[in-house]
DNA sequence: CCGTTCCTTGACCGATCGGTCAAGTCTGCC
DNA sequence: GGCAGACTTGACCGATCGGTCAAGGAACGG
């Protein structure tokens, strides 16, 4: 399944024939369909395995933090190390988002996930902490920095995952203006 | 072409057969490969028309915008709007970020983007709106931002492309805090 | 030594793929 | 009318796809 995982990656869901995974790993068809019933359940299968993967980092990262703003910034830099070291599982979760047959679990998945920055979102808003805005919304945005700051510096150019993640962060956290109060 | 983009974004790049897209239009094979050598440059040519239309729509809505933090907005929210009224398009755009042979043309063209961005931001910072942050980084988070809000709230929820956008600016320039200051 | 169960093989299947091409139609020019 | 060249057709091609299945170990209890 690691392997087929990453066939899946770097070849892409569709041009990555049974044949080639089997052929790959140097056993015949027919233990592939022993062991799954299809080539689609094959990659739900790691789809599932990947997003169980990443939520637990997480989890890890974020169960000694009391303050939620901490629990926020722990979590975008977990995500962006696990994503640097699971490189070949990032690509396969952005690739489901594009395939309407696993865009509903990759989405499923992803609401968790959303869930749980947004109860740390409200908390910090109780206590006053951040601004009063709709955390669904500030808690999707996050991801959307974090998952394309990663795919543009780590997995492109190769840079460093801590220093993207400090970016990362700070966007979140200031915006553009950054404390700078606005001339207007 | 515009058949062509309709049936690749419902049903996916690899999925969608030329048959099926001559099938569609009532038309011979023979047809397709006259006006296209393959498949994958009637992609790339619907790719190209699409990146272009995207980037004609952001210079119109910056054109008369004196302000570099106005324009960057006026680019959130006229790309916002845009995404939201070519939904087709906006899926072709994320399908050819996962694939390796349509990834380099998407993302060529996205730094063009991000370019422009980046001489707003830069102009901003230089007039003191904006904090001193390296502007690349800032360009890329804000089109993560727009992306992800795009996808999730007007595709996927089809909320008002106008209220996302006000969000997506908002989210921006203030981060999370949104003038919150900081107790610690 | 047999029978049973679990696992593995790879030849094979029908379907479908992207792409070709001989043949034909249409249009306008001489 | 007749010729040229632009365009259109759809049968056809070899390759390859996801998936099946008859056949055959290997391990075990009896």
């Amino acid at each position: 399944m690691d392997y087929a995982a990453g066939r899946f990656a770097e070849g892409g869901y569709h041009p990555t024939s049974v044949a080639d995974i089997v052929g790959g790993m140097k056993v015949g068809k027919g233990v592939f369909y022993w062991y799954f019933s299809s080539k689609e359940e094959l990659f739900l299968e790691i789809l599932r395995d990947a997003q169980h993967a990443l939520r637990r980092a997480q989890q890890k990262a974020i169960e000694d933090e009391n303050d939620p703003v901490r629990r926020i910034e722990a979590g975008i830099r977990c995500s962006m190390e696990w994503l640097a070291e699971n490189r070949h599982f990032f690509a396969l979760l952005q690739f489901a988002g594009t395939e309407e047959l696993f865009a509903p679990h990759l989405r499923r998945g992803q609401e968790v996930a959303v869930a749980d920055v947004v109860r740390h979102v409200q908390e910090a808003i109780a206590a006053g902490q951040l601004a009063d805005v709709d955390p669904v919304v500030i808690s999707h945005a996050i991801l959307g920095v974090t998952n394309h700051l990663a795919r543009t510096f780590i997995l492109d150019r190769g840079e460093d995952a801590a220093t993207v993640a400090d970016a990362a962060v700070a966007f979140c956290l200031n915006g553009l203006r950054g404390g700078v109060l606005d001339p207007a």
